[in-house]
DNA sequence: CTTTGTTTGTTGTATTTGCAACACAGGCAT
DNA sequence: ATGCCTGTGTTGCAAATACAACAAACAAAG
């Protein structure tokens, strides 16, 4: 199989991989857009092309997405996201290619002391501490009591990640109200508001925010 | 200097975390309760003995709990929690030990090609994931929207790790309203009337889950 | 014992929110 | 074109919430 670039194997000659391929059990899956994406148990799932959604919906049918995983993302029970019983599965937003590789095989004690295996591992700590990142964001937005503080909260970090008072929002409003786990209809409300106050402009996925008058 | 049982150092024989210390310029600093726990760029630390909060206070002085950190639990830049600027920082909420190591050494190759080296990383690893599912949880209780839900969720998870109905709290009410990022009046409104409706009996930091009634 | 500071508990009110219901535009396949 | 589905917008209203202000219980320190 030819060598797969994902930041898992930063660091591993081609040579190398070839042979951990033989010894770790990897599995290159492809999920149509809109596909819920497997999450076995044991596994450690690393997103290779894509984008898949992280979500929950809870028993009275309200749906929260908690994390977006885009290329480098990772995912797995093993991994502090609870699977099975807890009603999250993952959905791909995209087309997308997963990577599967056994979480005992990168953890446990390699037999013949491979140099490349310890790379593995190390590479593994990088990815954890960027989904780390990605969830306090959500929190720091979550953090917030009122839906026009999320929402500003929100459009200050994706400002400051793109440089720019323009970006364009990962996913649709419907979507990004489930992520600021708040009403569609209040949140549109609110955007209204903020529009009267000239403090964003809102067009589809497109944003503009008013960095001087929303106190940036 | 002895060696500190802490999860980071999980299978590493004394004699190994002997050497280690040398090369690693591992420091244990002791904080009193309430002080300010420092988080030196490009260090990690991990709580040895007693508990810390991570949190934040907004320009508008409202202050959030984003996570707690008990004994094993770790924190840096490096690891995802921004450090510096975006108002985090760490308090002592019980009189507590901290190890610091630096990032990079753990993370770095070893010249010598130590093995308890690769352990290191392979036990960060394990206590990040433990830190993602720490904010998971976190986001889950804050997925909900109104705060009755928000109290019983927390309250169910709690229920669920001592496996029983009968919990105490890690902090005070005050906190628990940070925690839950809702006004504590709020709160105690709502716990009032979940109270009236047989839900759960609260004392202090002592919380009686009627589990039934709460649909678990 | 007294003081000081924190935690717990209560209430009124203006504001915000969730909910439900509806209308309309755009994409997509038939 | 037609129907279907999803995303976008809007509004009324009952309910929940933040905010502010206050009182009492409790703990720690002098």
């Amino acid at each position: 199989m030819e060598k797969v670039e994902t930041s898992l194997f930063d660091g591993v000659t081609d040579e190398e991989y070839a042979r951990m391929t033989e010894c770790f059990k990897t599995t290159l899956k492809t999920h149509r857009k809109g596909e819920e994406v497997a999450m076995p148990p044991g596994r450690v799932g690393v997103v290779h092309r894509g984008r898949i959604s992280l979500m929950k919906t809870d028993e009275s049918g309200v749906r929260t997405i908690f994390e977006q995983l885009g290329e480098g993302g990772v995912f797995g029970s093993m991994l502090g996201i609870a699977g099975g019983d807890t009603g999250f599965f993952l959905i791909a937003e995209e087309d997308c290619d997963v990577l599967y590789v056994d979480y005992d095989h990168i953890m446990k004690r390699c037999p013949n002391a491979c140099t490349y295996h310890s790379t593995i591992v190390r590479n593994l700590v990088r990815l954890m501490a960027e989904k780390t990142q990605a969830l306090s964001e959500h929190l720091e937005v979550l953090s917030h009591r009122t839906t026009r503080e999320k929402l500003l909260a929100y459009f200050r970090l994706l400002a400051a990640k793109t440089h720019s008072q323009y970006f364009t929002l990962p996913f649709s409003q419907t979507n990004l109200a489930d992520y600021l786990c708040v009403d569609r209809s209040a949140m549109l409300r609110e955007l209204a508001g903020m529009h009267r106050d000239g403090l964003v402009e809102v067009d589809r996925r497109n944003v503009k925010l008013n960095l001087h008058k929303s106190q940036g």
